[in-house]
Order: structure tokens, then sequence, then C-alpha cells
DNA sequence: TGCTTATTTGGCAATATTGCCAAATAAGCA
DNA sequence: TGCTTATTTGGCAATATTGCCAAATAAGCA
């Protein structure tokens, strides 16, 4: 695998490795529907802010997300909604695995 | 957040994470083209036969690809091709923040 | 059976990720 | 300025991931 090609899958990785989370692929989903401040976030998942605040920036720092202060808040919003077709995908996925495990017991 | 939403998340990042590295997701390109055995692709990763197994291994567990024994070789293939679509949408996302760096130094 | 080739598994050290607490920062408002 | 609320950052212990080497397993073939 020449540097070239390397760099390319580094660079997708970097972005996989960013959804690579429960939290965040939560997040990901509620954003898909509206966007959301750090707050609101927090109560929906139910962990300490610094722990939400800090998945939201590793999806920043991957570009997924934006953020957009107001005031004390800061709003978070997709910044890529082509990320939904991949939501539709990875549960295609784990629907076969379902299938799967089905066929396997009975 | 539920058990059963968190269940859901659980269940997409145990897949989104088994794409999460930069050889895994070559492998995943490259099977969307043909399949492979461990040997191909170890060549064209260049890595130890074992580390290379061991992300197929984590593929599979994912139930993103699947091995077939012949001889005393073992040639793995891609389970859900939609898994490709998804590739375009990581690459929308690279070329936006590419774009976004280009903006901001030029 | 013994030898070869292909692949997987066990083990382990190096490294990365996670989630909390405490402290820092930043904005609004009296 | 001082107080409040929202968010980020620093630090750290617990845990997970990675990639190698060595050894085990499995199939083909003489």
């Amino acid at each position: 695998m020449d540097a070239r090609t390397k760099a390319k899958f580094e660079l997708r990785a970097k972005i996989v490795k960013a959804m690579a989370h429960p939290t965040r692929l939560f997040i990901i989903d509620e954003l898909s529907r509206q966007e959301c401040c750090v707050c609101e976030l927090t109560e929906m998942i139910g962990a300490d802010t610094s722990t939400v605040s800090k998945h939201l920036t590793i999806l920043k720092n991957a570009g997924l997300v934006k953020d957009e202060k107001r005031g004390t808040m800061v709003y978070y919003h997709l910044r890529c909604p082509c990320i939904l077709e991949f939501f539709g995908c990875i549960e295609a996925v784990v629907q076969e695995n379902v299938r799967e495990q089905m066929e396997l017991v009975g």
C-alpha cells in the first residue's frame, strides 16, 4: 500500500472513528432532526456535561458537526446530512446479523 | 436515554467501530472489487499475516464480511455491498473538510 | 506419516479512548 | 464588579485497541 493510499484511508478512518461510539451516534441521530445545545443533549444522554462536550469536540474535529454560540449556550448542527444515508446501511447490516442469528437458532 | 435506545446505538456502534481503522477500511474497499484471500490482502497491506487475520476477524464478528475456506486458503467477501454508499458519504465529509481548510488559508 | 503452506490464536507491551471530577472560561444580567 | 448559568479544558485512572512474535491448527500432497 503506497503512501497516498495509506493517507486516503487514514483520512477516512479519522471520520469513521469519530462516529464509532454509541453516544456520538446518538448525537448524530438527534442532530439530524434539529440542532441542539449542549445542555439539551446532556439531558437526553444522561452523562456528565464535560463528557458530552468532549464527544461533541470529537465530532467537530472530524468535521461532522458545527457549533454556533448564542448567548451562553452553544448549538450544534450536522455539517453533512448525507451521514443519514449511512445509518440506513448500518441498520441493514444489523438486520442481516439478526436474521442470521435467527436462522442459527430456529 | 432509555435502555432500548441505548441498545440500538450500541449495536450500531459495534459495526461502526469495526470499520474505524485505516487497514479495515482498505480491506472493505478492496473486497468491494473482488473477494480476496488473507495472503492477497496481507501482501497489499504489508503488515504481519496475524495482524491482517485479526482485522478480518473483527470485520467478520461485526457481520461486515464472510469467509469461505478453499483448500488451505480462506477467501473473504463483503456481506452487505451497501457499505459502499457509505464511502461516498465519508468522502463528501473529507472534501468538505478540505474545502474549508482552503478557505481558511487562501 | 512427515513436510509445506495458509491461517488463526495466545500473549504481551505500547498506545488510545473513555468518563468522571475539579477548575477555568465566557456570556448575561443586576 | 459580582453572581449565575453554560460550556470547555486539564488531569487521571480504568479500559480497549493495536501489532508484533511465537505457537497452534488445518489442509494438501508425497
